[in-house]
DNA sequence: GTGGTCTAGACCACA
DNA sequence: GTGGTCTAGACCACC
């Protein structure tokens, strides 16, 4: 079952983080078509956020036909993400995870590894 | 100069991503002390936003030392943040180039490569 | 500009009602592309409902893509629905107002009318 | 037998649907006195519903006196709602049905034909 | 217990 | 002032 988290210090409300954190999972291939999301007053709980903002959420996902809410049983994921193939995802992720630690050891600190991979991405995209 | 862009879909305020803009500038060395940031007007009227909004960013980067307003001349570098060797820098930032050129030509679409990123991000950190 | 009312005896949750009546309104040719909605806290005030509720209203809209929220300006309509001309619409209409009055004068209440309108609808689609 | 259905898009809860659609057929006269309905069981099955909810409208309007269970036989109607004779119905029904085609022939969908209906019935009503 | 709606009120981002 | 987010807590419908 997917875990979720959320950083307060980044600006984005935590409900979107939510909601980016399940389109990952489903894109990645993390979560399938029929799983269970943890239940609303769970993530609330473990995440010492208010029950309405997962709620909040799931609703957004469930408005873009992602999951389907079914009162007093859970949400369920209802469409996947198309996404490539595990094995082909697993090579690129081995891949980043090289250069990750290579930037590590030339020194750079986190942030300065966000600030990179945010401009080449942007460059990238453009 | 510095090139500002934001993106109204992240649920980032616009004011941050513009602190956030400045600051990797200044971290990959794109922008170095002296250097003259675009006016308040310039900005607001280029991102169709409100200038109250680029000042509230402007304000807060004054407010950590990074820049300085000189009246009547325009808003300057007051101090960078230090980084990796320009060469360092370029180096990396090609393998990172590379990387993301195999993504891509392995059939990820941007919202995909996007994912993995995040998450491959967030799991080397913890 | 549209002019919102709740039925509190009805079942409908209250924020369900607001968003058929912008619908209806845009169907009809009452809204068009462009029209502001009434602000949140007017219509809030105006029907004595919590200003959330008329936001979540606000929001489904949204994400149905028929308006879009401006902060700071208000809620305005983005793209409207496919409806009969108006001409049309105002024969057609005419046509059901003198059966209305017909069903009155045969000694039907509002209830019954409601209740024939009902299955007939029905029976009509299936 | 009466043939329920609902329609879980609507907002309103199903029990109410339930308890609505036996009310208007004892008001068009669908329904009458000693007629059973069918089993909560039967209910449950055909709509894919939870038969407490089936069960809650059939108690519904057992407390209103509409209905009344008789333990192992079934659910009985035990008192009619007063409507107008049958052959002045089916005259304002025929009258109905002609508009509704008329309104289907000038080219209107049904969600349309919902939403001039619901107005109309509305501005009449005030 | 599960999702869903509503209220009341605080605080933020934006114009 | 306008939309948007979050919290706290109550109540409902459904399983």
């Amino acid at each position: 079952m997917i875990e979720f988290r959320v950083d307060t210090g980044s600006g984005v409300p935590p409900y979107r983080q939510l909601v980016h954190q399940v389109e990952h999972a489903l894109r990645l291939g993390r979560l399938r078509v029929g799983d269970r999301l943890p239940t609303v007053k769970d993530v609330a709980k473990r995440l010492v956020i208010n029950p309405n903002t997962v709620l909040k959420a799931y609703r957004e996902l469930e408005h873009k036909g992602l999951v389907k809410g079914r009162p007093g049983q859970g949400t369920f994921v209802e469409r996947g993400l198309t996404g490539l193939p595990a094995d082909k995802q697993a090579e690129l992720r081995a891949g980043l995870e090289r250069w990750l630690a290579e930037a590590y050891r030339a020194g750079m600190d986190s942030d300065g590894i966000a600030a990179l991979v945010a401009t080449v991405l942007h460059d990238f995209k453009s």
